[in-house]
DNA sequence: GACTATATGTTGCCTTAGCCAACAAACCTT
DNA sequence: AAGGTTTGTTGGCTAAGGCAACATATAGTC
């Protein structure tokens, strides 16, 4: 067997297709479906394209498939025929975790976005990975338990604070949790006997904003999200997840804004999120831990100098870098999400002429802020 | 006529299709024997897994429409009988136009990339827009005269020194060419009566580099490119390009890197652009204007401890750049081109160092440089 | 040089999936 | 109740890719 020599590597990702056509338009349908939660069978043919026929054809499937339901209309308000609605099934679940250094979380939400339950385990150590890969696989368990009969189980999604190779649900390094090349998804896999994704908790905020919260409907987004353990960004660019190469793109939080020296939480000068820090605001206020939420009543409230003065300075740095961005991605929305929220109303007018400032096209650039929601996955 | 309340804007890009399917499928043919230049049917059904009865009569397809030509292959040196040939056909023609503030450069290209003649039309001053298209289609029409009969023209490419709303082929800001909200896309269709896509001239260059330069076959590139008017940039994300919202993304110079006050061109302070500028070695060396080959030549061979000097800040500033980017995108290369390409070979090791020293995952990234080529277009 | 193995082109038929048009059903208005 | 409007349903149509059998062109072997 002589190796191909060149087995041609193709132009894009293109592998060509026939039936494929058949899977796009389901899984359009279904993104549909999971985005509205429900919707009407005339909406989705507009909206598609597609033909009636089609569609009626299509949602079958999926009706038979378990992914949805449909129902007959309860108060009609239109002209004619009043359209079927289409709902999301709750009869799939997936469940969510979220490895934390004090806690695990994980939590049960259906197709349609809801969170039905959530279950929080403290740990009064941080983690090593296979401990965490256990707590989760026996909460999951736990809420398998509560789960009814009929309830059919799509996966496993992960947010892992840290960069993570999704390909093979690989956790590079989560520095946080002092995770460095963990298998996590094949062990949790092995144990659960469910299919795992894995990848980085600021990419899942980002597409859950994407899909249920500020940035909903938008194809070109830009997140930010800052908690105790640094920033962690996403991007969203022509309606799909910014992910690189190798699957750990996104690092927003790492992209350098000024000379300074300061070190971020993984040893870069000068990054946004060596700038910009939680523990600093807590310095300031004598708080040791706090929510995002305490922290906002803090910081609302302040009338000390030395605290305006750092959120001033923090404000500056977070606009320098979102006008990168802006000039980067061009995004529609700009979403902030943790603490980010504080130093944005606390003051907008500055945090948007900071951008303005550092950004080359005032044009069609809207901040909206909105607290991410637990991770939820397709 | 009420407006349909909520007219279901689509979670994605997606319209849904049937007959969408062949044109998908021709077009990447299209792209890979654009690519290749020279490709053989059954290297297109390998990489396309489509069937050999379905490439044939795609082939015939491209064929019958002159964008193609199929030849009975030379020497054959395999096992089975010989594949057919497919070539880029010569006959598809489109021109290349990049007004410039010297000189207005217009160039015919086939659709293999071969350049087949260039016209450059010196200028006195910065010519307005107005002047600018005029010139460009006279040396359109010029060219279109040396033409065989049986050449199609596909259309014509503009490459601009700034922002381009690419949707409507407006050109927003060219700050070298002193234009703002210049219609050129419809001026010069009008004129020459052809197609006209305008774009931004880096990442025309990312395209171009992509296809057929350094960052051939590439899903994931980061594109940089400095001439006298600045540094631009483009990237390619999985495989397409990034354009943003409005069409104008991938601004790579005009991100902030330190916290300098000294201005770019746009005047915003502190960018790549402020920082790594041709200007600067230009004024060391006492040269006025230089092309990047004699500039190139000076570098290498300068003695001078503040010629020294300055390259190795203009290093150590592309370099924080470039880890920006490796930590936003995650690309598989990294392309530089112009003087860029100078900086680079001066001290390889120095940029290196630099770029690992601000980006988080040191693994899969590597550098490479060329000289980017006159623009392509599709 | 005939034979075999191998790889590719060609042809006719099949299947799939979306479209279309006609009709039926359910709603609103008058 | 009649007419208008929107949507669902049904049966037939069409385009496009797959498949399998056969034809063709090369290399290697005896």
């Amino acid at each position: 067997m002589k190796s191909p020599i060149v087995p041609q590597n193709i132009t894009g990702v293109l592998g060509s297709n026939r039936d494929v056509v058949r899977q796009h338009n389901l899984s359009i349908l279904l993104q549909m479906i999971h985005f509205y939660g429900t919707v009407t069978r005339s909406q989705l043919a507009a909206s598609t394209g597609l033909n009636r026929s089609t569609i009626s054809d299509l949602v079958a499937e999926l009706e038979q498939l378990g992914f949805a339901t449909e129902t007959v209309a309860a108060s009609a308000s239109g002209v004619g025929r009043p359209s079927y609605v289409v709902t999301a099934s709750t009869k799939v679940v997936a469940f969510a975790v979220h490895p934390e250094v004090d806690a695990t979380t994980v939590g049960v939400v259906t197709l349609s976005g809801k969170v039905l339950k959530t279950l929080r385990v403290p740990m009064s150590e941080s983690p090593t990975s296979a401990v965490s890969v256990q707590t989760a696989a026996e909460a999951i368990a736990e809420l398998k338990r509560g789960l009814d009969a009929d309830q059919k189980i799509a996966g496993v999604g992960v947010a892992i604070p840290g960069q993570v190779r999704v390909s093979d649900n690989v956790v590079r390094l989560a520095p946080q949790l002092g995770w460095v090349e963990q298998p996590f998804g094949s062990m949790l896999s092995q144990i659960s006997g469910l299919p795992v994704f894995v990848d980085n908790d600021a990419s899942i905020g980002c597409m859950a904003e994407r899909n249920f919260g500020a940035a909903r409907g938008y194809l070109d987004v830009v997140y930010l999200y800052a908690g105790s353990g640094g920033i962690g960004g996403g991007a969203i660019v022509n309606g799909s997840q910014l992910r690189g190469a190798s699957g750990y793109g996104g690092e927003l939080g790492h992209v350098r804004i000024g000379g300074s020296n300061d070190k971020d939480y993984s040893g870069l000068a000068g990054t946004l999120e060596s700038m910009v820090r939680r523990d600093d605001l807590l310095h300031v206020f004598k708080m040791f831990s706090a929510t995002d939420e305490e922290l906002d009543i803090e910081i609302q409230s302040t009338k000390s100098g030395e605290a305006k003065k750092i959120l001033g300075a923090q404000i500056d740095a977070l606009g320098a870098g979102i006008s990168s961005f802006v000039n980067i991605f061009n995004p529609e929305v700009i979403v902030l999400a943790g603490f980010l929220t504080s130093l944005f109303s606390y003051d907008p007018d500055r945090l948007l002429a900071a951008v303005k400032q550092g950004s080359l096209n005032a044009s069609s650039e809207r901040v909206i802020i909105r607290a991410g929601e637990l991770g939820a996955d397709l």
